[in-house]
DNA sequence: GAACCAGACGCAACTCCTTCGCGTTAAGCT
DNA sequence: AGCTTAACGCGAAGGAGTTGCGTCTGGTTC
């Protein structure tokens, strides 16, 4: 159902999903997001709406896995020299990107994708991803290193929960007091008020 | 922009807001989600779709105040003589209804409101109500108990998470190793890999 | 390398969701 | 009781979403 497994990887489709997905971009860029519509997307890309429809089903699809492009890491995270400043810096970008306007869009409409496994689950993965590479490194240098299911859970939930339920409630110094509590460390000083 | 706020909230305005969330419920139970429409709901309701759309906006924004009703628990969590067996029962109960089939798409609905605050805020509060209530009588026990805030991120925060973007990942004892967590002792058997 | 098969696309017509202006109704207030 | 204004009903116009059919292209097989 989804526009990812095309069936025929090269030639013609490759080319329209691109087109497509570029169309995406640049009418979002110029228009906003709550101006798209099929019609108009198919018309930038140069495909009729059916072509659209039938690849993707509908709109909120196409935006989806737009997004989760977009949501994708485009570098290995940083390596500041312990697994401390790996972990506070990755998780200050990340709050940083998912709680802007653009990021809360973006994850708003990866989570419409087919409710199944899929699009969300890429989300996920791409952090988890980011946090293995954390862990590998800092194993290398001889730290322990919590798993990554672990992070997931006292990191990445929390924030993203605040993100999306509670986007209000997203201080500052939030993501160095998460960090601390994976590692067992001191929190920082604007720990949550309880 | 949202109905909740509605200026005049006695007489005929409260008895069309009433009348079509009844319609979304009805129509939602005898054709599914999938088939809910804006006139199919506002004929059933007896008003006109464009009353629907100036109230609402839109069709998802009507769905997120329905769901939003849905999530909203109709009692206090069940007394186990303990905080650890109040908040294991009461995160069991919360994992079981949030990851059916239902209760992920009344959470993604609610999701897709007004994206400053609002619905998805109201969702929250659900769940802070809830662990307050815990742990107010937990302090009448004389029970050190851990600030909501807390309980939010290490118990809601995951499970959301993982009912968001990782629905496979969900296994059964995981919600007591999240208490166990959040209250400092062993961890359930059935403990994440890492 | 040439013919076959199947999936994908373009085209066009149809349905109906969505929007908007205007007149009417009723709720809240003095 | 009279007034003000928000909310609703109605109807028309525009546009999104859907579908059937023919054509084309990419992959496969002989």
């Amino acid at each position: 159902m989804s526009a990812r497994a095309t069936t025929r990887p090269g030639g013609r489709s490759a080319r329209v999903q691109q087109s497509v997905h570029q169309a995406v971009r640049d009418l979002e860029a110029e228009l906003g997001r709550d101006a798209l519509t099929v019609p108009l997307i198919a018309a930038r890309a140069g495909v009729t709406p059916s072509t659209v429809y039938r690849r993707w089903g509908d709109l909120r699809e196409l935006l989806s896995d737009v997004a989760v492009e977009r949501l994708r890491p485009d570098a290995l995270p940083a390596d500041h020299g312990s697994l401390r400043a790996d972990l506070e810096a990755w998780a200050a970008q990340f709050a940083d990107e998912m709680s802007s306007a653009a990021g809360r869009t973006y994850i708003r409409d990866a989570l419409l994708g087919d409710p199944e496994q899929g699009n969300a689950a890429r989300c996920s993965d791409y952090a988890a991803e980011q946090l293995k590479a954390i862990g590998v490194r800092a194993a290398g240098r001889g730290e322990a290193v919590p798993g990554v299911e672990t992070l997931l859970d006292v990191v990445v939930a929390p924030l993203m929960y605040r993100i999306l339920f509670r986007p209000s409630d997203l201080s500052e110094g939030y993501t160095g007091h998460l960090v601390a509590a994976a590692l067992g460390g001191d929190s920082a000083p604007s720990a949550p008020k309880s």
